[in-house]
RNA sequence: CGGGGUGUAGCGUAGCCCGGUUAUCGCGCCUGCUUUGGGAGCAGGAGGCCGCAGGUUCGAAUCCUGCCACCCCGACCA
């Protein structure tokens, strides 16, 4: 890891660009922390929502849309929800603009205030279960199980490119139990597919936890996460499944009748994760020559650069090129062939490079000669000499070799990243040197909790589902702990 | 909203303290020739409300006042 990615986010603009710029929306506006995604950056996101899909419609899930206002009204029905969250939001007050009496300039007419204000959702909860309301009266509508794909608006203080943007894209999901140990196994459920993605399709290793009580969604009993670590020995929240008891459906009246007949609330979950896992996908695997794309979420997982100097040249390795640009192809691998006569090839390599495109093939004349071709791998930077009766069961070995490698690479990374303490000096230490997680004993108190938080910054990210009971006492209080939960400055 | 900082071309910047020719340099962009196995070279060219408004002055990117925006550290958070 480089020293130019080492402190915070800002120091991956360079890496970002390639994907985002940031949205300059208005001069005096105030309007701000919002992106332009570009095409390189919006097909990767379309190859998450692609294999998110396919994965929530495996385990019975149906896709809907909500609307994007929500009546103010709406937030007030669940206390504890209201409560934690729902606090930094866009409002819509007014519904018509006028032409001010400059003539130039338009302004919002003052008699076309809304009755009640409507608010841009920062999460759908509460629109999401006033409609279920009507669909739900038996157990014979249950379980419900329903994902939207949307976008959401948060007015944070402060944002963050991808970690934490006014407005953001996501999925989320929203489902309705007829009992509790369904809706647990279903939150739970959810956990393991985003983890599942996160590690077998972006290579990015994550450890599957609950939060303690104070880092707990507002409104839920239970929050599951996935918790990665990026390069820079910062943790990333990169998604989350909530268990939400009845909370919703007591505060929405969403209630089902029994075979026995017996009127009960109904049990919920809800689930997301949003393009903040493109801020992730950057922060795990890029280096100091650009983006590190895992072969599965390449937009363009090979790309040919021919080399030449004279047009005789140029057509007979374009029409080498393109035979294996076909085969490529009949193998669903994704291949571009770069052709412009604007820019050398040299220029191309870097470019790619800095794409973080996982495989890159070059033709010049010398291969025709002998008949091969020069394959580069992203990860590693190497380059290969492959006789062209290889090539394409070389490419594909070679492209699952990538992936499997990123995560390896990651997951190696990450583990020596998870550090022991049995002292809070030792804590200190661990987080202001080496960083990552920190593994350590604590009270099971959110003041002390909160204690830590303050004196150091770090929070507890998650108590890992795969801990062991380890009966020890509290780094700081030295009150008596059950096992070692996961501490670590997070984004 | 509290503390600190910054606004000069598409991007990155010099100049500002100590006011004075036509606002500096690099990247990028355009044209031409030569180039093409790791970000090409040379020559020519285009591009600026110096954040905005006011003030001081013969004269303001530079000094003064106000405003705005952005960045960083907090509070907030996927």
């Amino acid at each position: 890891m480089s020293k130019n990615l080492t402190k915070r986010s800002e120091d991956y603009s360079k890496w970002y660009n390639e994907l985002v710029v940031k949205a300059d929306l208005a001069e005096n506006s105030g309007v701000r922390g919002c992106m332009v995604i570009k095409p390189y950056g919006y097909a990767i996101w379309e190859k998450m929502q692609a294999e998110l899909d396919r994965m929530f419609k495996e385990t019975g899930h149906q896709n809907a849309y909500f609307p994007l206002f929500i009546p103010k009204s709406y937030f007030s029905k669940e206390a504890s929800h209201v409560d934690g969250f729902a606090k930094e939001c866009a409002v819509v007050t007014h519904y018509r603009l006028r032409t001010a009496a400059d003539g130039k300039t338009i302004e919002v007419d003052p008699d076309a205030k809304l009755e009640e204000e409507l608010i841009v959702r920062p999460t759908s909860e509460t629109i999401i279960w006033d409609t279920y309301r009507g669909w739900i009266q038996s157990y014979r509508d249950l379980p419900l199980l329903i994902n939207q794909w949307a976008n959401v608006v948060r007015w944070e203080m402060r944002t963050r490119l991808f970690l934490r943007t006014a407005e953001f894209l996501w999925q989320e999901g929203h489902t309705a139990h007829a009992t509790q140990q369904e809706a647990i196994a279903e939150a739970e459920q959810m956990m393991n597919v985003y983890a599942d993605f996160a590690e077998n399709f972006m290579a990015i290793p994550v450890i599957k936890g609950v939060k303690t009580a104070n880092e707990r969604f507002a409104g839920a009993i239970e929050t599951y996460c996935i918790e990665a670590l990026m390069q820079d020995g910062k943790a990333l929240q990169a998604g989350t499944s909530h268990f939400l008891g009845q909370n919703f459906a007591k505060a929405f009246d969403v209630k089902f009748a029994t075979k026995e007949g017996v009127q009960e609330y109904v049990w919920a979950t809800s689930w997301g994760v949003s393009t903040r896992l493109m801020g992730a996908l950057v922060m795990t695997h890029s280096d100091d020559n650009g983006l590190v794309l895992p072969p599965n979420l390449a937009p363009i997982q090979v790309v040919i650069v021919p080399i030449y100097k004279t047009d005789e040249q140029s057509e007979a390795i374009s029409e080498e090129a393109k035979t294996l640009m076909a085969k490529l192809k009949k193998l669903n691998i994704s291949v571009k062939y770069d052709d412009r006569d604007t820019h050398k090839p040299g220029f191309k390599f870097n470019e790619y490079e800095l794409k973080g495109v996982p495989v890159r093939i070059a033709l010049g004349p010398k291969d025709l000669e002998n008949g091969t071709f020069e394959v580069a791998r992203r990860d590693t930077l190497t380059k290969e000499v492959v006789a062209n009766t290889a090539i394409v069961a070389y490419i594909q070995d070679l492209l699952e070799e990538i992936q499997t490698n990123l995560y390896d690479k990651a997951k190696s990374y990450r583990d020596s990243h998870i550090t022991e303490v049995n002292s809070f000096d030792e804590f200190k230490e661990v987080l202001e040197g080496k960083g990552g997680f920190i593994a350590a004993h604590w009270d099971g108190t959110t003041e002390t909790e909160e204690k830590i938080k303050e004196l150091t910054k770090a929070t507890i990210r998650c108590i890992a589902l795969d801990r062991k009971e380890e009966p020890g006492k509290c780094m700081l209080t030295g009150s008596p702990s059950v096992g070692r939960v996961l501490f670590a400055k997070a984004y």
